[in-house]
DNA sequence: GCTCTGTTGATAATGATTGTCAAAACCATT
DNA sequence: AATGGTTTTGACAATCATTATCAACAGAGC
């Protein structure tokens, strides 16, 4: 049977508290910037968890780190990302829905996934590096 | 000046002779396969090279991996992945690039970039897996 | 061939993530 | 509220991919 206990609620807590992606590092550092004792393998087994059971998103980074996120819905959607401050929005798009499902089709693939992100500079990062 | 080696040959020759994605260190064992003593840092920056000349695309493997693949042209296209045998189908989506570019320009993202891979199975491992 | 300079590769270092396992915490039951 | 079986935790070690070091080496031009 699955337990209820603090230091996954303070997990669950942290994420919806921090507005973009996070790494499980940074979102570690974060609790204990707030005085949480919690371990560092807590955060990743937390977060791992909270992922397979779609409470939270999740997506490398292109340097390869995993980063996460709880998102306003656990239905389907993609994201864009800012590169530089994390500000992420939630973007839904039926047409590449469809196409991702289209092209896997037409090449006789099953099971098919997909992987889309889009990563840029948002507003107000892009004036300050004017 | 840049310098021309055997082994930045190797590397190019080995990712040529290479149907899907591969991963630095899987490339640097099957160039040990054949007898080759390049070192594995080296299949590492030669890679690196490649991406960043246009001659290889690289992509983040679901768990985290760089994965490396010389394809059939260095414009911008994107890929269909067997997850079990590596089957690579390259594919061109002018939909799908617009998209990313609108849903960014909408958003007041600039400098927009995106990652856009399907992954599944293949008819063949589709097949065998029944 | 000689020198200058970019490249190589054995190895150490790094950094994120996972494994270990005894101690602590849950929770249903008494 | 105390008990007991089971799950979870967390300090730490271990792993794994990747990068940094740096002395030895090998292109390219003279
Ligand atoms: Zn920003
Ligand atoms: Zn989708
Ligand atoms: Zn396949
Ligand atoms: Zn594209």
């Amino acid at each position: 049977m699955k337990r209820n206990t603090w230091q996954r609620e303070a997990v669950r807590g942290a994420l919806d508290a921090n507005d973009g992606f996070i790494s499980a590092q940074a979102l570690h550092s974060a609790l204990h910037a707030t005085g949480s004792p919690i371990g560092l393998a807590t955060v990743y087994r937390a977060l791992a968890d909270l992922a397979v059971e779609g409470d939270a998103d999740s997506l490398q980074s292109p340097e390869g780190e995993s980063l996460y996120r709880a998102c306003s819905t656990n239905l389907h959607h993609h994201h864009l990302i800012c590169r530089n401050c994390g500000l992420t929005v939630e973007i839904e798009a039926d047409a590449v829905e469809r196409w991702a499902k289209d092209v896997a089709g037409q090449n006789g693939f099953t099971q098919a996934a997909h992987v889309v992100d889009v990563f840029g500079l948002c507003a107000t990062c892009t004036a300050k590096a004017a």
